[in-house]
DNA sequence: TATTTAGTTAAGTAATTTCTTATTTACTTA
DNA sequence: TAAGTAAATAAGAAATTACTTAACTAAATA
């Protein structure tokens, strides 16, 4: 039961990522907290098509959503990425593989 | 240029990864080299089905083929999910985050 | 209170993805 | 060489995804 709810939030994850515009999302929410008009002002698409990623994003955990007057904030929720992303490198990678990257990157 | 060949790679990685039989295919692939029969065999789905997937990951450098006789084997690379992943939770993750988890990893 | 601004929801279309079956290629063995 | 097995390619149907514009809701301001 709680690990089928864990294989469908990886099911939401990977699905969030496999796009080029919602990565670019977490980027830009990765420096700040910004509001929906903010993003979508970055993008060439409409307005309502920044809101549908905005969704999918929200519905994968990996963003959160606060009104604030007139506004909607976004704000990155790093966890969620990277517990499954790490959770996912962990599983199918020989466990050194990534250890050995990550030993790499704490020693700088 | 490297950089735009790095961004090509990342999208087909995480395309590639948005599908529930390619990560099971992955997974089935980091505990052993399979044949494409091998693989097929554990999916319902027809074999040009599971073949089109293959291509898929292989496309994305996720595995690797060699044709030994008859048989084609594949085998997973697991460089190319490792460096893909970690490097997308470390751009998007203030820094502190991704190591926090390996950290814990690395202590058990 | 009427208007403007910010954002989402709804409905429909275009593009993409994921399957299927049929065909083809390559190797093995009777 | 003929027959059988393993796998990929081709072609097309069905389902899903990613957009568009139009309509709606909520908050701010004149």
């Amino acid at each position: 039961m709680v690990d089928d709810a864990h294989l469908r939030l990886m099911e939401r994850v990977f699905q969030a990522l496999a796009s080029t515009p919602r990565r670019k999302i977490l980027a830009y929410l990765a420096h700040a907290e910004l509001s929906a008009g903010d993003i979508a002002a970055r993008f060439e698409m409409s307005k309502p098509a920044v809101s549908q990623h905005l969704s999918v994003l929200e519905n994968a955990g990996l963003i959160a959503s606060e009104k604030r007057g007139q506004y909607v904030f976004y704000r990155l929720l790093p966890d969620t990425l990277a517990n499954v992303l790490n959770g996912y490198v962990q599983e199918v990678c020989p466990v050194s593989r990534p250890l050995k990257a990550e030993s790499r990157t704490i020693a700088e």
